[in-house]
DNA sequence: AATATTAGTTAGTTCGAACTAACTAATATT
DNA sequence: AATATTAGTTAGTTCGAACTAACTAATATT
């Protein structure tokens, strides 16, 4: 019998390369040629806070202004990102994702869905009960 | 009500970051200065594949040959891996963490285990039930 | 014995993603 | 009105991790 660490690995695992599936055929629905793992933590937070500032989406990465720059800069061209000007202050542009940004984004989500499904059809009758748990161990 | 897809995504978050907790936490014990993304992922890959060659951990990995001779050099150099030369074939060398590697090595382990105390600690007495569970998905 | 193959390394290159320093343009403060 | 601050960019650099081409040394094949 498995320890149970490694139940916990092997699931994760599964998980990770469900992902990874969702991502890349996101990728190719939108014939992108190719997007590193941060791109996808870009798109991911532009996605998260959305319409936030360039100095805003900075500090949440942890990366300087000038990085930022160049990572958006390279979505933008790529036609993922969006920036628009402030009308109240003209120095602040706010980032977004455009619809084939939101393609690539929402591909973690889908690939959660995908999980629950599976997740259901292992489950059967239990899953409702498995639906509580992890609530309770979220709150 | 947060939708489930949501609840696997903030799970998976919070799991992350204690998996992240755990390797800085690895590091900082080894006084190890820092290690990237890929050296874990490397690291990871010869704890799985004990004493594997360099040519079947190139091709587990994806990645040319003269890539992981560099890789594994600077695990070497930081004392994390050994290399041994096989006596049946002295073109051959397996490759093995040393203590110091199997430290860094068994974080992600750790972090599970401290993922699985703190659901237990949620759950209560569902925490069997939850287990089972977990097995009847991964099987 | 001569030749081909295999395991791994060395040398040199490319590319992405980070950095600092110095800048422009807009807004806020004195 | 003059000065300081703030938002973001440009230019130039560094570093890690990948690559290819060419190599050495050992083993296998003819």
């Amino acid at each position: 019998m498995l320890p149970l660490n490694q139940v916990l690995d092997d699931l994760t695992t599964i998980m990770s390369n469900i992902i990874k599936k969702h991502k890349e055929e996101a990728i190719s629905k939108e014939s992108l040629s190719q997007i590193t793992y941060s791109q996808f933590f870009l798109i991911h937070t532009i996605k998260e806070q959305d319409h936030a500032t360039m100095t805003q989406l900075a500090e949440l990465m942890n990366i300087t202004k000038p990085s930022l720059t160049a990572g958006v800069n390279k979505l933008i061209k790529l036609g993922l990102v969006e920036k628009v000007q402030s009308t109240e202050d003209k120095r602040v542009q706010y980032i977004h994702l455009t619809e084939k940004g939101l393609s690539i984004g929402n591909a973690e989500m889908n690939a959660f869905d995908e999980c629950l499904r599976r997740i259901e059809d292992k489950l059967g009758d239990d899953f409702p009960q498995f639906e509580r748990m992890l609530r309770k161990i979220l709150d």
